[in-house]
DNA sequence: AACAAGACCTGCATGC
DNA sequence: TGCATGCAGGTCTTGT
């Protein structure tokens, strides 16, 4: 479910009840998600002071004061629950974080394809899990030309070049979809002929998109604590991504929006549109 | 090195 | 109702 935007929408409702605060508990209820967690994992957490929540790519990192940083990502189901009162459990509640005012964070997870592991400060970057991911979308290093260079060469379709998180950074199925269409770029483009005019639409419509979405993600955190206390989700109206057989906003093509099947993953996109 | 396919999990909607 | 199937917003690993 959560691509860079919800994500970001995640650790910036995070951010007012965990910055500053001493993790008071923290309770592993398994061994693993979709890998074992670290050794001692909560007891290296217990008592630690949060200095402050980032995120990179879809990667949660959690930086605390003792030089650890708490890299966690949300896999395809996981979610962000901040609870003030007392309940039972849930059935996928794996990892329970308690501030020292009370309040606790669930990290919930049911499909389990989430992660969470330990790193040191001064190596976050050399880290297995981010030294290889490219350029934050919303950084001034990606570009059209960076777009371009790490294309080069590259003979598979522009879509699933795209969900590579080390051509560039926290793009997953509906937004790359999605700045596909915008650009009207075909998804089967073969990746290495991006360039010019189309890399620079290209970015633009990435950069929009995510744009849009964080700024959708945030007026739903207004009220950030929802009702149930649930991070990261809000409605968000999409021009293909689910919308298979609908008339395509932009132009008045028959057929309207297809969808395909690319590495094994729904593409929804406009043949006529999108070249 | 690049690429495709399979694996890892559970839950839900759909169709018979 | 029960059961089978297909699908889901993401990585990782394996094999070509």
């Amino acid at each position: 479910m959560p691509e860079l935007p919800e994500v970001e929408t995640v650790v910036r409702g995070l951010r007012p009840v965990l910055e500053g605060r001493v993790l008071a508990h923290v309770d592993v209820r398994r061994p693993d998600l979709r890998r074992p967690f670290p050794p001692k994992m909560a007891a290296r957490l217990i008592g630690r002071r949060v200095e402050r929540l980032a995120r990179r790519a879809k990667y949660i990192l959690m930086y605390l004061d003792d030089e650890t940083v708490l890299i966690a990502h949300l896999g395809m189901s996981g979610r962000m629950v901040i609870e003030r009162d007392a309940s039972p459990p849930g059935r996928h509640d794996h990892v329970i974080f308690e501030t020292e005012d009370g309040v606790r964070i669930v990290f919930n997870d049911p499909r389990r394809f989430g992660s969470m592991d330990l790193s040191d400060e001064r190596t976050l970057d050399q880290h297995p899990l981010l030294r290889d991911i490219g350029p934050e979308p919303l950084s001034n290093s990606f570009n059209a030309p960076a777009l371009t260079e790490r294309l080069a060469g590259r003979k598979t379709a522009i879509k699933a070049a795209l969900l590579d998180q080390r051509i560039v950074a926290g793009l997953g199925n509906i937004y790359v979809c999605e700045a596909l269409y915008r650009s009207r770029v075909s998804p089967r483009r073969t990746a290495g002929t991006i360039a010019g005019k189309r890399a620079e639409k290209l970015v633009d419509a990435i950069r929009a998109v995510l744009t849009e979405a964080i700024e959708a993600g945030g007026s739903s955190l207004r009220d950030y604590v929802r009702a149930d206390g649930e991070l990261g989700y809000f409605q968000h109206q999409f021009d293909v991504y689910g919308r298979e057989g609908e008339a395509c906003v932009d132009c008045t093509c028959k057929g309207g929006i297809k969808r395909i099947v690319q590495g094994g993953r729904s593409t929804f996109f406009c043949s006529t549109r999108q070249r």
